[in-house]
RNA sequence: GGGCGAUUAGCUCAGCUGGUUCAGAGCAUCUGGUUUACACCCAGAGGGUCGGCGGUUCGAAUCCGUCAUCGCCCA
């Protein structure tokens, strides 16, 4: 088959994409083997694919494909999240770019709009992610939507309501006047921004004078219910008792005291808004005040605000400024520095407001998420973030779980209205309160089963209204591990039970309290059981200057031309080589280029192999067959250490073990020692032997390289319809011998001296050599010369017994010198001919730089010698050290003076 | 303001229970190289007071205290 000089990336990774698809090489089904789970964190359906979700899924992907090849039943759900409150902005805006508000339309209209919104976007990330060779069982792909997923959502509310856990409470909320709706506290970003003090006065009631507040927001004096100091301070005690009038609109007011006010923050005396500030709302509370909301559900100031009705609060903010000022009400303005909570979806200004909301107690529900966090029976990596965990945990509040939206699963709360006066509580004619049940069917039941009197005959003689609200997002993903599974609505169904807990979950540290956290919290609370055993946290995809990666900034590059540019191989591998768990990644496009150039690496090495003719009658030489075991240890140490970086989850690393044994023990090393010479074939033994690593390596490399390894996999050897590397197994590490890997790497370090002398004493690589060995204290294995021999370009290998002035390097303690040279002539039939041996080359050498060098080595070495010797002198070390320690520091000792001997031999006879 | 974490080569980071020649890797830089896979390559080299100070110890990048700087979370 022709083989192609070059890779097309683009080309390949269709065509074996489309190849596991069609042999549903992804997809799985319960069956004896152990399983494997992954779920997806559920990209957002209004989302695109960006960085993140690369580097994200890139991980996801390489746990998953090892885990299949590992033998393991691998199953790596895809899915999306409808993201309420983002989804509906959306709609919102595109309807209004068509002319219509979201408020001429009735809720089943808009609904319309958005799920045809979402169908056209929604799959768009999923698709992308194909492109990066994604694994997914996509036959499972989900929707938090979707039938069984809204499903499993409604039935736990009901069933927590039923438990208790689930009230309806007036509090002070995060109100988001752009979207109208409550938002949790995890939904609010502060950040400092520079505003303005205000120093108001108001008047005392009945006599001269003014108490002067100060305020970051004066527009909300008109909901004022009190002013409030500390009672140990002495400034205000005439004070006692007083009221005072809320300027521009003289509204008398009682001067309260509370340990609560700072009496070094402004004036020490502060003004209260029981309706906008959680604060004041507290003390509200405790002083049984008034609560005026001065707010519409937009932002603009309401009827019970008295003035300014309709505008917006910052536009009040500039105005009433005016007015005070103009009644003389203020003292000054300064300066200040605070911060401010805004909306994380819309970016507006967060408007604390009370209202009706719906909560989930978090109490006696989240123990088993506190205590299993704790005790690593779910492990974080990096683990630092257990920290961050626990204290959130500590200090949880109840969850706000109701938004004023219409985008999302409706709360299953039904109101009954009947004209018949109620007969249990009767509190008001018609007020009969409400059910809570999954359909309006069963809520019927449910309101017959406890008001009989609206059963029977006079049956029908009330109503149901269901609550408009619907749930917090995060009340259907927390979920996700089970409701993928259909976990909730069909608790003991067979898929359940094989794939729940899942294994790993990969996520960012942005969400582990939205949601990480409460899946844990669900996990427990329906399954009795952790939802996944490990929690990966990658870090933020940053560009060079450690900026995020934002749209809005433009410093993020799309990641389909990335693909496009440098094949999905290339950026995996690129993303990945730099990637620390936790650690934020510095993304730049050199990343990716190296990622292809290691690509492009592998080709060529398969193009090496493919391009030799075999010839099965040669038999295998020596140095071949030398380099092949080598290389079984050497492979075998590598995929130990490879295993422990995955069980330690760390994947860069185990990258960079993947790269490193490519590039340098396989590419550079064993295929340039098994090479035949120019023209030559290669015997028969050494190529199969050659092959089969091949295909184990590229085993070893599929993980985190896909397309590539299957592409060279299934042109290196016959391959039938159906075979394919995904479902190859993982290399196995079945030991290795240490001392093999350590001779090698003497090896290796005698060819690389070769290398150095040849460049010092100007000797061409095609110029054959003669060297002499000079054994030294620890002896001299001459098992490899013939490796030494082929690679060095060596006519032949004298020992010696004493040291001779000539070029030289020291490897352990054996010193190498290089005696002749043997001219190779290549005249330009290509053919080759040996002229006779030359006398020693006149080489060019720098005696005094070669001494310099030995003298600065036997400082050092001397120097380290008497380090050791410090210690093993000490008798506290040599009586409380272990006894390896002090053994290893005695052998360190007896290298150190073979390997003084050596230099000081050298250097005299270079003297 | 409270909590958590970090500080190691120019950059990004490893370095496990204090003890292997432990001061490392990748990238970047510099030097040399186009011999028959690969210049998207190969072979080499330089570069660090392990943030500062103090302590524990026979021995500290590693443990403790403290200061400085930075980051994250929460209020």
């Amino acid at each position: 088959m022709e083989i192609p000089s070059k890779y097309n990336p683009a080309e390949v990774e269709d065509k074996w994409y489309k190849y596991w698809m069609e042999n549903k090489f992804f997809h799985s089904e319960p069956d004896e083997r152990e399983s494997y789970t992954i779920v997806i964190p559920p990209p957002n359906v209004t989302g695109v694919l960006h960085m993140g979700h690369m580097l994200n899924n890139t991980i996801q992907d390489i746990l998953t494909r090892r885990a299949r090849m590992l033998g393991k039943n691998a199953c790596w759900v895809p899915g999306t999240d409808h993201a309420s409150i983002a989804t509906e902005a959306r709609v919102v805006n595109k309807l209004k770019s068509e002319g219509i508000s979201k408020f001429d339309l009735s809720r089943e209209e808009f609904l319309e709009h958005a799920w045809e919104w979402t169908h056209k976007h929604g799959g768009i990330i999923l698709e992308q992610l194909k492109k990066l060779g994604a694994s997914f069982d996509w036959d499972r792909t989900a929707f938090t939507m979707d039938e069984i997923r809204s499903e499993s959502v409604i039935k736990t509310f009901v069933d927590l309501y039923d438990k208790g856990l689930i009230y309806r409470g007036v509090r002070m909320v995060n109100w988001d006047p752009a979207a109208k709706t409550a938002l949790s506290d995890e939904e609010v970003i502060f950040r400092e921004m520079q505003s303005k003090l205000y120093y108001l006065k108001y008047k005392i009631e009945g006599e001269e004078g003014f108490v002067t507040i100060a305020t970051t927001r004066p527009e909300t004096i008109l909901g004022d219910t009190a002013v409030c100091v500390n009672p140990l301070d002495e400034r205000f005690l005439k004070l006692k008792g007083k009221r005072v009038l809320v300027p521009l609109i003289n509204r008398s007011i009682p001067i309260i005291e509370d340990e609560y006010v700072d009496m070094e923050f402004g004036t020490g005396c502060l003004k209260i808004t029981p309706s906008h500030d959680v604060n004041d709302y507290e003390i509200g509370l405790r002083f049984n005040l008034p609560s005026i909301d001065i707010f519409n559900e937009d932002g603009t100031m309401s009827e019970a605000a008295g003035m300014f009705v309709g505008e917006d609060r910052f536009a009040v903010r500039e105005k009433i400024m005016i007015d005070l000022e103009a009644a003389g009400n203020v003292a000054k303005v300064e300066d200040y520095t605070n911060k401010v909570g805004f909306s994380e979806r819309t970016h507006v200004p967060i408007e604390p407001k009370l209202s009706a909301q719906w909560f989930l107690k978090m109490g006696s529900i989240i123990q088993p998420a506190i205590d299993n966090v704790l005790d690593d029976t779910i492990q974080f990596y990096p683990p630092k973030f257990k920290n961050t965990y626990r204290h959130w945990m500590e200090n949880i509040k109840d969850w706000c779980i109701s938004r004023q939206l219409w985008w999302g699963h409706r709360i299953p709360v039904w109101y009954i209205k009947s004209p018949t006066p109620a007969l249990p509580e009767g509190e008001g004619a018609t007020n009969y309160g409400f059910v809570v049940a999954a359909t309006e069917e069963e809520a019927r039941k449910l309101v017959i089963q406890k008001f009989p009197s609206l059963g029977g005959v006079r049956g029908g003689s009330f109503s149901l209204h269901q609550d408009e609200d619907v749930l917090d997002t995060w009340f259907s993903s927390w979920l996700w591990p089970i409701s993928v599974f259909d976990g909730i609505s069909n608790p003991d169904n067979k898929e359940i039970n094989y794939y729940y807990p899942t294994n790993d979950l990969v996520t960012g540290p942005d969400i582990i309290f939205f949601w990480v956290a409460r899946m844990i919290i669900s996990g427990y609370e329906y399954r009795d059981q952790f939802p996944f055993k490990n929690v990966y946290f990658t870090g933020m995809v940053r560009d060079k200057q450690r900026r995020k990666m934002s749209k809005s900034l433009g410093n993020s590059p799309d990641p389909l031309d990335l693909i496009d540019t440098y094949g999905a191989d290339g950026v995996r591998v690129g993303m990945l080589l730099c990637s620390p768990a936790g650690g934020d990644l510095m993304f730049d496009e050199s990343l990716p280029q190296q990622g292809a150039g290691f690509v492009t690496k592998i080709w060529n090495s398969f193009r090496l192999v493919n391009g030799w003719e075999v010839d099965s009658t040669i038999p295998q030489p020596e140095h071949s067959k030398l380099a092949i075991s080598w290389f079984h240890e050497k492979f075998s140490q590598i995929v130990e250490q490879t295993d422990d970086h995955f069980d330690k989850f760390r994947i860069s690393d185990a990258l960079m073990n993947v790269y490193t044994t490519v590039r340098d023990e396989f590419s550079g090393w064993l295929l340039e020692m098994v090479k035949p010479a120019y023209q030559q074939p290669i015997d028969g033994k050494t190529y199969e032997e050659l092959i089969d690593i091949f295909d184990e390596v590229l085993r070893f490399m599929h993980p985190f390289m896909p397309f590539v390894s299957e592409e060279v996999w299934q042109l290196l050897k016959e391959r039938k319809q159906g075979d394919s590397i995904t479902i190859c197994s993982w290399p196995k590490s079945t030991g290795y011998d240490e001392t093999l890997i350590a001779q090698f790497e003497d090896v290796k370090e005698a060819i690389a001296g070769l290398r150095n002398l040849r460049i010092k004493c100007s000797i061409k690589n095609i110029v054959q050599i003669e060297i002499a060995i000079k054994e030294g204290e620890k002896g001299y294995n001459s098992v490899f010369n013939s490796i030494i021999t082929k690679m060095g370009n060596i006519s032949t290998i004298k020992e010696l017994s004493e040291g001779i002035d000539a070029p030289s390097f020291i490897v352990g303690s054996s010193t190498f010198y290089i005696t002749a040279t043997n001219i190779i002539i290549t005249p330009g039939t290509g053919e080759l001919n040996i002229t006779s041996f030359a006398p020693i080359v006149t080489v060019s050498r720098n005696v005094e730089e070669e001494l310099k060098k030995l003298q600065a080595e036997l400082d050092y070495t001397k120097g380290f010698l008497n380090s050791v010797l410090k210690k093993l002198c000490n008798e506290r070390f040599v009586s409380s050290a272990p006894e390896a320690v002090v053994a290893i520091e005695r052998a360190k000792q007896a290298d150190a003076e073979a390997k003084i001997k050596v230099l000081e031999e050298q250097i005299a006879s270079l003297k």
